[in-house]
DNA sequence: TGGCTTTGTCCTGAGACAGGAGAAAGTCAT
DNA sequence: ATGACTTTCTCCTGTCTCAGGACAAAGCCA
């Protein structure tokens, strides 16, 4: 079925349909004390949009006092899917403008595969959710991959964990699929940002978003914008030397962050432990399943198991040592930690927090929030589905 | 005297303000090319800009086929003072509206005598380089310190070498003395300015430039922006870890960057070398002294001396070692290397080089340059005038 | 001297926009 | 119910911004 295709036509138009999209006021009178426009200029723009179609007034206001007022609203049949490849999982949703999810599938994946294969199956579930009677088609389409992205053109560049993605024109390819307009970005981008349009960093300009899920990255928003970098590279802080000299990593380098920390490290310390005796809860899930992931430790740790909360507590000490340093570089006013591995929950964000409040600077901790996300696995289709949204809300 | 006050009534004039200010074209014609306006309203911006005096037209351009055309400049009189306060030395420039630098003093100076103290003779060189007959008067003053800055109120915050200053309100103080708007910023993030806007940065909009004095910090550009952090802190890499618990710092850590280099380390590890015997040439040195600084052992190191190489090479290491991880996290089209210690040269470079290449990302360095920054001593006076004259040059 | 190019000025009409006037639609106290 | 008051929204008018065409000025070159 034909789409909304219609886009805004000037930057107020542009700024209005954000300002509904992020909980702002929706009444003529109220959205004209955000917005720094006059009552007949703001009228005229609101018209062009309701002939458009992107916003429409349903129904009248509860009265303040006086005359009541014209519930504004973005378009209630717009869609967005958002998509957000991980290393050994996909997740897909479908939201409305508002960001809202309507409907959301998790399923299991290697993307080793390459994008055919994955991509295919990411199609399936788009289909499966619009059967479930959640949307008749998509207006637009975000997409987080694991993996550095060349931003502008949607192509993933030398991806480590996915090198059958080089250079692969997902943008392109999906769009054509899809038959809407698609953007491309890290998947540790879009946590980030799926935390700042929904999660715990509403209103904050400058913050981080460690995302420790396989590996490890962080997202980076300066003055409310992600900063990508210059071949977007941006985050990926896996690689940085956390102890000289150190253990061997994937990459070629030693003392990785990655080669002790994060999903992949902490699924083989586990497996190590459970062979050496060191703890009987891990031996007896290695026994029975053959091998271990990361939820192994969490589960075992919160059953009290001493070598699963040492692993955790060793790794959040490793990753706090480098957040610390980033933190005393970059002076942000919160970091977010979220990803897979948030299971680990406070035991992790503990030893987080000890490390950077003590190797910081004061003057940069001093008044640092570190928090979990708080969005969980929906932060990465949220922030998938705000990507899209931000492009198809800028004037054409 | 009386100075100018005008400022830009609007954002175009602001615009070609900055345009003339950074060496862009000079005549209506051209300037109507590269700003996004119509011929008739750029004569009716360059006209009000020529009524207030903010700009001057002075004689006819050569001919470039046609008729010739008018050399619309800055207002030639216009001067700016650019402040450096180092630890140990400060500088004192006055520069046109180009910020093309009229006349440069330096002097030692101990910051640790108070801002009072320093402002004095702060005062007295500006006052001095006016009876040189460069300026008549200031229009405005930018300022850098070394420590952290509360930026919008321009004032320094609990800066670690400089005790007294802390709170101490700079931008009014100083701005009361000279008559003059004042802007204060920390040293290292002018530098970068200075680098961005006559030096290697040109034309790049993300870069770090670090800057190694007495302490190391680094100023980070994004999107042609400086990034200033959420309390003024960022950028302040000395006390990022290199060694897991490493050298005691005096910031009461252990193992921080400036424990290993840096002038104070250099220094103090350059006597430790003498006295050791382990150099004759430095112990040389420290006989007739009585003390060592970095220079000395840049001299010694140029003179062959293999401890002071050594030395060097270590010192690059351990800060390679930290740009690295800041290489792979921010992603920069470019790291700027700056600072006294440049006297050390090419081969404190290829030290940090060899440091970054291999333990950054092969994407992330990819095509990174790391270069020397090319002004000198000029880059921090250049930066306080670039700085205050951004602010001079937006609407009022 | 006449064609051509470049630069700069003048003019007009279209559109952007603010703010006043006032209609519409409500609340609340009397 | 009535009138005073509030809030929301629309309409209108005058001002300002701005683009682009027409044209004048000033140069080049053959």
């Amino acid at each position: 079925m034909r789409r909304m295709t219609a886009r805004p036509a000037n930057a107020h138009q542009a700024r209005l349909l954000r300002l509904l999209r992020d909980g702002g006021p929706n009444s003529r009178a109220q959205l004209g004390d955000e917005i720094d426009l006059s009552r007949s200029k703001l009228a005229v723009e609101i018209d062009r949009l309701l002939e458009t179609g992107l916003v429409v007034a349903d129904g009248l206001a509860a009265s303040r006092g006086g005359r009541r007022s014209h519930n504004i609203r973005l378009a209630p049949g717009l869609r967005l899917l958002g998509v957000d490849i991980g290393a050994t999982s996909v997740d897909v949703a479908v939201t409305n403008a508002e960001l809202e999810i309507l409907g959301h599938l998790n399923q299991p994946m290697d993307v080793r595969e390459g994008p055919v294969a994955v991509f295919e199956q990411v199609l399936d579930m788009a289909a499966k959710l619009r059967a479930s009677g959640v949307a008749e088609g998509f207006d637009g389409a975000g997409i987080g991959v694991p993996g550095p992205v060349r931003f502008p053109e949607g192509v993933p560049v030398a991806p480590p964990i996915m090198p059958g993605w080089d250079g692969f024109p997902v943008r392109e390819a999906l769009s054509q699929e899809l038959g809407c307009p698609v953007m491309v970005d890290n998947d540790v981008n879009l946590m980030a940002m799926g935390e700042q349009h929904a999660g715990v960093a509403r209103s904050v300009k400058d913050f981080l978003c460690v995302k420790i899920g396989t590996g490890i990255g962080c997202g980076i928003v300066v003055g409310g914008e992600v900063h990508r970098g210059t071949t977007g590279s941006a985050g990926d802080i896996g690689h940085i030397q956390a102890e000289p000299d150190g253990r061997p990593c994937a990459c070629g380098n030693h003392g990785c962050l990655e080669a002790y920390f994060g999903g992949a490290a902490l699924a083989r310390d586990a497996e190590a432990a459970a062979r050496d005796g060191r703890s009987a809860e891990l031996a007896a899930r290695l026994e029975e399943a053959g091998s271990l992931a990361a939820t192994d430790v969490a589960t075992a740790a919160s059953a009290g198991d001493a070598t699963a909360l040492d692993l955790i507590r060793e790794g959040g000490t490793r990753t706090g040592q480098v957040i610390a340093g980033l933190v005393s570089f970059f002076n942000p006013g919160l970091v977010v930690i979220g990803g897979g591995v948030t299971g680990l929950g406070h035991t992790l964000l503990a030893a987080i927090r000890t490390q950077v409040y003590r190797q910081s600077l004061p003057l940069a901790t001093g008044n640092l929030p570190i928090v979990l996300g708080e969005l969980g696995p929906a932060a990465g289709v949220t922030g998938a589905a705000r990507l899209i949204s931000d492009h198809l809300f800028s004037p054409a």
